[in-house]
RNA sequence: GUGGCCGUAGCUCAUCAGGUAGAGCACCGGAUUGUGACUCCGGAGGUGGCGGGUUCGAGACCCGUCGGCCACCCCA
């Protein structure tokens, strides 16, 4: 019988990985926060329906990449393949939608591709979401909040900002007729997946990677000659907006999205480090949604990124955190009655100094094993208990790393002392980290 | 869902007309009895992804399957 292994496209974040994780995450907890955004925490299985109303029916996502199945009562229950739906559904049912309400997610997301760089079955996503603001002052801030995470993460200039304007619904749909009508004509030049769009999803043939299809576009009605005149001004104003504020962007009269619930601003972020899942964040408006789900009339504006994906930016453009040791002290205790002493102090330690890593070793042996678990713990000082220390009332300090690389040297104080001794070295220890 | 490449110790990889596996790193122990990092010595660890087939004999060849990577597709 084989070993029992994940489930395919959901991976494990091993320890090597996580401090990178936890980092993002960090920062962006910061960010969002300093723009006054709001934490949601929402659940993960929500109706199938709720998805299927959202995204849409004839989209890849809702036809063929959901989790879906029935509970022990029958009803139908999806894993969700974004987070978009159930904040929309949360702030509904919860009577969140007063005016303007700033709301921000993170979590796991699924949805059934077949796995490769970039791209999981499992994945995670941050969403921010603005509720109550038709202006495009709040596309605005949107753009600006995710434009800002690539400054703090030090990958600026690894991404690149496309913007659009997809317009209003009608606007679309009178656009979609034109477009079909021109690649009727053209039928047998399109590829296969893009003839079969032609009757599902003819706007996503727009962001066809094959080159001829693509050629074939630079001859088709383009989307910006019918946007209505709001699209128009509120589109002109987005990127007013982002001229004053100093973020470069490319206009892409081709971007579109593949959820349907999307109208007038879209935008994505993209990075050419990544291979082909190279978008890293993205979004729009998406005004017509919540009435779409039951609320009422409210206009609203998001975006989501991939968190797999932006520790791959960082790894990709050598932006990982230093990896930080996980002890500052390792405790070294021989005998029953050392341990039994070490245990102790120890406890009192992490009262008198909170903060402070200490790592007791367990498990026994030598002295000489426990220093070398004790160098490899990467604690800068070892305490150590035998029998003498015991004997004598004392406790001995050994340094195991100095920062200029001097001998390390150790010494032996009685217990009284301890926390005195080990404050003056912490302190001394801040002092040359504040000054390296 | 489609295609290409790949699957040997914890990790990175090697070996060989097909004759039941090795290195480096990591791990454990030792080098005068209470002290790490360097060095030296020794040790443990693999039903060669899994299942079939060809063969006297397969990790090496064939088929299937699972998994990984990359691309298509999709999208964060």
């Amino acid at each position: 019988m084989s070993n029992i292994r994940a489930i395919r496209g959901m991976s494990d974040i091993l320890p090597d990985e996580t401090p990178t994780w936890q980092y993002v995450e960090a920062v962006v907890r910061e960010l969002v926060a300093s723009y006054g955004y709001a934490e949601i925490r929402l659940p993960i299985v929500e109706q199938t329906d709720l998805f299927k109303r959202s995204i849409g029916e004839v989209t890849d996502i809702v036809e063929k990449e959901m989790y879906t199945f029935n509970d022990r009562n029958d009803d139908s229950l999806t894993l969700r393949p974004e987070g978009t739906a159930g904040c929309v559904r949360a702030a509904i049912q919860n009577g969140l939608l007063t005016t303007p309400r700033r709301l921000w997610y993170a979590g796991p997301m699924f949805r059934y591709e077949r796995p490769q760089k970039g791209r999981q079955r499992q994945f995670h996503q941050v969403g921010v979401e603005a509720f109550g603001v038709s202006t495009p002052d709040m596309d605005a801030e949107m753009i600006l909040l995710s434009a800002r995470l690539w400054q703090q993460l030090g990958v600026a200039d690894g991404v690149q900002l496309q913007l659009n304007s997809i317009g209003s619904l009608s606007a679309r749909a009178a656009y979609r007729q034109a477009l079909v009508e021109y690649l009727q004509q053209r039928r047998e030049e399109l590829d296969e997946d893009s003839q079969r769009r032609l009757d599902s999803n003819p706007l996503r043939i727009l962001d066809s990677k094959n080159p001829q299809t693509q050629a074939l576009l630079d001859e088709a009605p383009v989307l910006s000659a019918y946007l209505d005149q709001e699209s128009r001004d509120d589109f002109a104003r987005v990127r007013e907006l982002l001229d004053a504020a100093g973020v470069a962007y490319v206009e892409n009269p081709r971007l579109v999205r593949g959820l349907d619930y999307y109208n007038k601003t879209v935008f994505e972020w993209v990075t050419d480090r990544l291979g082909a899942q190279g978008t890293v964040c993205a979004g729009g408006r998406y005004d017509g949604l919540v009435e779409q789900l039951g609320g009422k009339s409210v206009p609203a504006i998001g975006f989501a990124m991939g968190i797999e994906r932006l520790v791959l930016l960082l790894q990709a453009s050598a932006q990982e955190p230093k990896p930080e040791p996980t002890a500052d002290l390792y405790i070294v205790s021989a005998g029953e009655g050392a341990q039994r002493e070490a245990l102790a102090v120890c406890e009192q330690l992490r009262d008198a100094f909170p903060g402070l890593r200490i790592v007791q070793h367990t498990g026994g042996g030598s002295f000489k094993s426990q220093f070398k678990k004790a160098d490899k713990s990467g604690a800068r000082l070892a305490l150590v208990w035998g029998d003498d220390e015991v004997a004598s009332g004392t406790v001995t300090l050994k340094a195991l790393r100095d920062e200029s690389g001097k001998q390390a040297g150790q010494q032996t104080v009685a217990l009284e002392q301890l926390q005195q001794t080990l404050r003056a070295l912490l302190a001394d220890w801040d002092i040359a980290r504040g000054s390296s």
